[in-house]
Order: C-alpha cells, then sequence, then structure tokens
DNA sequence: AAACTGGGCAACCGCCTTAAT
DNA sequence: TATTAAGGCGGTTGCCCAGTT
C-alpha cells in the first residue's frame, strides 16, 4: 500500500515535534513522523533546483524542521520521481528471492537490482509476503533450505536426496534440489579469481508464473539427480534449459541458453563440475554453447564492440558438488550478474548493475 | 456498531563505514 | 594517525487500515 502524498491518511496521522531531535541533528528542533504534503513540496523543489548536496544542510535551505537523514530518507524512498510506484511483479519477486538467497538480507544491494524500488520496499516486501510464502512452502527464509522437518517428509516421498514438486493441478512449482555445490569463478584467460561460493539448491522457490505471462517447465526425474531439466521460457528470448543429469558415476550439470552460443569455449565438465559461461548481458547466468534450444536472435554483427565487452566480462565457473550444508561465500566478490536472478530478469537493469 | 486483530508500510534507531580534517 | 561528521544500511517500531468477531 502506497500512500498517496495527499492522502488523508497522512494529513491524519500525528506528527511531533521533537524537542530533543535526532543525535544527528540535537540542536536543532526536528519533526518527526509522517510527512506532510507540504514538507514534501519544500523538500522536491529544494533538491530539484538544487540537488541534496550535503543532507544535513538540506533542511535549514529547504526551510524544513526535519533532520538531514530524514530529508535523505524521504528523498529516497518516496520522492524520488524515478521510483516505482505499486506492487511488486512476479518477476521481481524471483529476482528478490533469487538474490537473497545469495546476499541474505542485504536489502541495498537486492535493490539494486530492482531499478524503480529501494531497500525499504524490498525488505517491507520481503517481511510482509515473501517470508510467509517461503515458509508456506516448507523453506528457511534465512537459508531458502528446506525446514528438517519438510526436508524428511519429501525424502521419505522421494527416497532420493533431491525431489521436486511439479504437480500442474497446483500453483507449487517448487525444486527441492537438496545437494549445495561451490561455484568458483575463473576469469576467460584461465586466471582464478579468488571467487567462490557454495549454493545450496533450489534455485527456484515460487509458484510458477501464470501462464499468460510466463510458464516455468520442470522435466524429468529428479531422483538421483537424474534427467532434471529446468526450463523457463517465461519470454522468448530469455527461454533456457538448465538439465542436471546424474548419476554416480557421471553428473553433468547443463545451463543451456536459448541464446547462441557465446563462445566455443563454454563447456562442461563432468563429475558433476560443469563449466558455464556466464554473460553478463545474456539474460542467463549459464550459457554452456552447447545447444540452442527453441528460437532465439542471432548476434548483430554491429554489436561486436559490445560482444568484446561481454567477452571480457565473461567467466568460467566451476562447480562442484559438496554435502555439508553450509552455504558460505564472499559477497563481496559476488558480482551482480552471476548470480541466478541473472537467469531471470532483464538484461537491461542487469547491465547497468552489472560491474559496480 | 464497536472492539479486536493482523497486515502493510513509512519512518526512526543505532551501528558501521567512509571521507574530511 | 586520530578524531569527527556525514552517509549508508539493516533492524525495528508505531501507526493506520481492513477484515473479523
Amino acid at each position: 500500500m502506497h500512500h498517496c502524498l495527499c492522502s488523508p491518511y497522512i494529513l491524519l496521522k500525528k506528527i511531533t515535534v521533537v524537542e530533543m531531535g535526532h543525535h544527528c541533528c540535537s540542536k536543532q528542533k526536528v519533526k518527526r513522523g509522517l510527512w506532510s504534503p507540504e514538507e514534501d513540496e519544500k523538500l522536491i523543489n529544494y533538491i530539484t533546483s538544487h540537488g541534496h548536496g550535503c543532507w544535513s544542510s538540506v533542511p535549514k535551505h529547504a526551510g524544513l524542521q526535519r533532520c538531514g537523514k530524514s530529508c535523505r530518507l524521504r528523498w529516497i524512498n518516496y520522492l524520488r520521481p524515478d521510483l516505482k510506484r505499486g506492487s511488486f511483479s512476479a518477476q521481481e519477486e524471483r529476482i528478490i528471492i533469487d538474490v537473497h538467497r545469495i546476499l541474505g538480507n542485504r536489502w541495498a544491494q537486492i535493490a539494486k537490482h530492482l531499478p524503480g524500488r529501494t531497500d525499504n520496499e524490498v525488505k517491507n516486501f520481503w517481511n510482509s509476503c515473501i517470508k510467509k510464502k517461503l515458509i508456506a512452502q516448507g523453506l528457511d527464509p534465512k537459508t531458502h533450505n528446506l525446514f528438517p522437518s519438510h526436508n524428511k517428509h519429501i525424502s521419505n516421498n522421494n527416497n532420493n536426496n533431491a525431489s521436486k514438486s511439479n504437480n500442474s493441478n497446483n500453483n507449487h512449482t517448487l525444486i527441492h534440489f537438496q545437494q549445495p555445490f561451490t561455484i568458483s569463478s575463473q576469469s576467460r584467460s584461465g586466471d582464478m579469481l579468488n571467487t567462490s561460493m557454495e549454493i545450496t539448491p533450489p534455485f527456484l522457490t515460487l509458484p510458477p508464473i501464470p501462464p499468460s505471462h510466463s510458464e516455468l517447465q520442470v522435466h524429468g526425474n529428479m531422483g538421483s539427480l537424474s534427467n532434471f531439466q529446468y526450463q523457463d521460457s517465461s519470454t522468448t528470448s530469455n527461454a533456457m534449459l538448465m538439465s542436471f543429469r546424474g548419476s554416480k558415476t557421471q553428473e553433468h550439470a547443463d545451463f543451456i541458453d536459448n541464446q547462441p552460443p557465446i563462445s566455443e569455449n563454454a563447456h562442461i565438465s563432468s563429475s558433476f563440475s560443469p563449466i558455464g559461461m556466464i554473460d553478463e548481458n545474456v539474460n542467463c547466468m549459464w550459457d554452456s554453447g552447447f545447444e540452442a534450444l527453441g528460437g532465439h536472435g542471432k548476434k548483430d554483427v554491429e554489436q561486436s564492440n559490445e560482444q568484446e565487452r561481454q567477452e571480457q566480462s565473461m567467466i568460467m565457473y566451476e562447480m562442484e558438488t559438496s554435502y555439508n550444508n553450509s552455504s558460505s561465500f564472499d559477497m563481496e566478490l559476488m558480482e551482480p550478474d552471476l548470480m541466478p536472478c541473472a537467469m531471470l530478469c532483464n538484461s537491461s537493469s542487469m547491465d547497468q548493475l552489472a560491474w559496480d
């Protein structure tokens, strides 16, 4: 729920003036509570004509009895012109979950993947909505893993440590792919980066987007990780397929984008140590270059410069299975596009944030 | 109709980091 | 190098609204 700037809700809300003020502006009398339309107008007028500059001086220059922090927060979370309004889309929801899975409660980082959304908004949405959905699915919202009791239940049903739920008759596409694996990054030239991460699937924790918007298909039998495929055909250009072919002797994880192969160097290794290519500008985290599935647009020659940049940013990932339940890695080393969400969201937003 | 309750969300608090001196 | 102020961020609070009793 977003309150309109002229909402009676704001007008009726009690606004207090605090004598002591905040610790950051203790010598001022500052208003607290919700902002009035008049205050908003003052702040907007000042910032649009002068920029915020030093926030601590904004209230004085703008004629506001607020502390600088409060002004900054009000601008960032509510008044900024580039803010997106309205409820979160299913795709935004998926991005939040995917990034949260990797970054945890780093709302500001998560919000960077959602243009027009603020960290506060994402945080509130998580706490009020997504968290409950995950819990309802039997997933721990902190770890995104199954709660032990739920895990046991699934295990009993499937006789395996991996399972899926793909009942087309309900709205829960929930892939429980329990074996964690470690990702370490490697530059294309072969130089190893000190980047590694361990991911405990499932990647997918959301109900499928309604068919009108997207289709999420799960194929195969997850038993022993064999022949599992995940296909996201939400858009014509983003469709991809991940295939886990598992056996005790030879296991694969194929990540196939419907984009044309970016590099012939891409390959999949055995022993469940698949190596995929990461392309920050392709809407897919993994581009194995194995085979294209379905239609896709061809690379335009005029994009050669762009492609060169893409090539430079490609990182080879090696994944290997691990059987402990820890899931830690150095978040600071994780580039936004190296996250699962990159599979699902528009490249435009990801591009901007790619190498921040 | 009134009271109660939970959800949603804007705003605040306090800690940490960074930049300036 | 130490100190201080400002900015940034995650956690939490408090208020209003809508639904329920």
